[in-house]
DNA sequence: CATGAATGAGTTTTCATTCAT
DNA sequence: GATGAATGAAAACTCATTCAT
């Protein structure tokens, strides 16, 4: 009776369901998404939905908790690795590079939810983003107390390593449709990380304190 | 171009119409705003508002062309102002920036948009958008030519550039719910013009060839 | 062009409505009857209803409010024809007689709403009802006055004319299936108006000043 | 009628649940009320209440034929101790009254029944009300007989004596919402029990024979 | 006896779009 | 050009009932 694998009915019928609903929610927006083919992608029946999750917006807060509370870690995770200042800097476009590789539908759900304001971002999702935030500014902090970095407005480079790095992943969705159209640069096929990459050279070169 | 029995009733029923709608796409995406709501936001007739653009996708299309083809216009403007690189590269953001000043919610209608995945982007105005990229690759390519600029991935710093601002005109919008959760710093205060040159400062600082 | 009955379309899709609802309210109560049956025996498509009523709310209150309303209007009328507390008294249930003639459905309607606790009463129907009951006591009043009644709670007088009568209407649609399993005197088969009118006699006697 | 193994365990689950359930049945109706709920408010499992009682039909049936007994066994109790007409017609509506405050709630769950028609009286429940009828019709005829009352339309008699009664339990949950809009006369103040003691000594008095 | 999970058939409400006048 | 009315298809959410364990 003690078996390894006890757990008998559904082994994560939740898992199920939220999974389905951040591919949904970020494909199609919370308004667009449908209850219905979120069910049925997570095999689940809609009753169902509503007995584990709850409703729409209790779904939607649920699935993007989760991916919150994911990169956070991630982001706590990597802080610990080192405390120079440049490769903990470097570490947090990284960090949420590596959530978006294990999903990669999140850009996406994040992207639209902050174009919409927020009006389905629960409290705890606002917190652990503040927090992350909190760490951009006190990478920089210290970056500028050990002379390794000029001052700079510390929102402003966290929203442009970690915002130009959402706008980039959404933006590369579209990348097809434009070289159809327009002629693209060879650069213009990087991928996301190579991007990023970029970004973060160039804010660290940017910020970095002149040596002479 | 110049029709003989100029309609003269209502002077701009079209403009009134594509201005109410630029308003609710950009607040409520594609899915949400609703025709109705368009319809008497703009004064006329739901009706009037079919007779006169076409369905809710014409509809669309006719905003964003509009905006977009305006953007371009003001960055070939700012093209011709000047042909020195450092300066021609900020005359982008600035003319973009001019752009969200005439229509503030344009960010959000065009990252909603972009989002999306672009399902409702008419080619036309993807060329638009391709051009002024195109823009930027130039002017780069001219500063690397005149070895003011170090070769960097123009598409990485378009993105750079357009994306970090579009992303924060968009979470503007959210900073008073953080601020009400997180302690921010005080450089959070600053506006969309004022993080933008940041962000400008940062690259430019970035991309410019080390000068020893 | 001036036609006496010009009204083109739908000479009163509403009342029909109202109709369709008021039958479907008193047989089901207000959860228990179906949008979609109230339009089909309407006869108009359910997206018509709320754009012409309202939602379920709007409409039920819709319905009442009309209905009381009446039932208010033929009370005064009655008010004007005597002066004489007696033949006043017994106008108020004949009143409401002659209301519940029009629409057999009248009293289940309203004793539904009242054992539900009058969570759909909008104000104006209690407004209304009141002065029904402000009515009963004026005429108790003037009665007294008179020296031909012996004063008596006008609360318990009123309740007792109309409630037993809202009551009764109620319970006859019952008579039938007690009458096949329980012997009922002939008395029973008396209709509203006929136990209405015992009532009175009833209550008359009883309030009536003793002669000697 | 004695089983041997009386069931131990949880004494009465179905006591509670028949409880719960009047409750509910009363606050919301047949249909309005959620089994969900009703087994949440008896602390049973929904499948135990399936188990205990049977489906929703089966479970109003036994509550309003256990209240209706109840009734009927009060009333017949009351007959046994006098058999003097006046006294023996007040004894009905005190024996309900006593009913009623055992169970406040059980004006409002017949009224409900009845005005919906009595789609959910069980026979037994019928027969149990009938015979209480008859009850009012036997004190009535043998006050007649006696010489003490004139003869009324018994059916008349008690449907004014009980259903004003159930009238006035259920309006009086309303008395507040009244009187927040319209002025109520002082004696509306008055609860059931003196409000049926109006009712009683004006319909003694309206059946009485003159005794000149 | 007891429980959590499952299901399917509703039910209300909304909306883009069109049509008669 | 302008308007009120009409329509049909969808979408979120609910609930009585049952089943495996």
């Amino acid at each position: 009776m003690a078996t390894t694998e006890v757990v008998p009915t559904t082994p994560d019928v939740r898992e199920r369901i939220l999974d389905a609903a951040g591919q949904l929610f970020a494909e199609h927006g919370f308004g667009g998404a449908k209850v219905d083919e979120i069910a049925r992608r997570a095999g689940v029946n809609k009753a169902m939905l509503y007995y584990h999750v709850g409703d729409k917006a209790a779904l939607f807060a649920a699935v993007v908790t989760a991916h919150v509370g994911r990169v956070r870690a991630l982001v706590d995770e990597a802080m610990a690795e080192s405390d120079e200042p440049r490769r903990r800097l470097g570490a947090i476009p990284r960090a949420i590079a590596r959530a978006v590789r294990e999903h990669p539908y999140l850009p996406q759900l994040m992207l639209r939810e902050i174009t919409a304001g927020g009006p389905n971002l629960p409290e705890t999702a606002i917190r652990q983003i503040g927090e992350v935030m909190l760490t951009t500014k006190r990478v920089l902090d210290d970056g500028v107390a050990r002379g390794e970095f000029r001052p700079e407005n510390p929102f402003a480079v966290h929203l442009m390593l970690v915002g130009a790095m959402m706008f980039m992943a959404n933006a590369l969705r579209l990348r097809d449709r434009f070289g159809a159209i327009v002629p693209l640069p060879p650069a213009a096929a990087a991928d996301l990380e190579t991007l990023s990459e970029s970004v973060l050279a160039t804010v660290l070169d940017g910020i970095t304190k002149a040596r002479n």
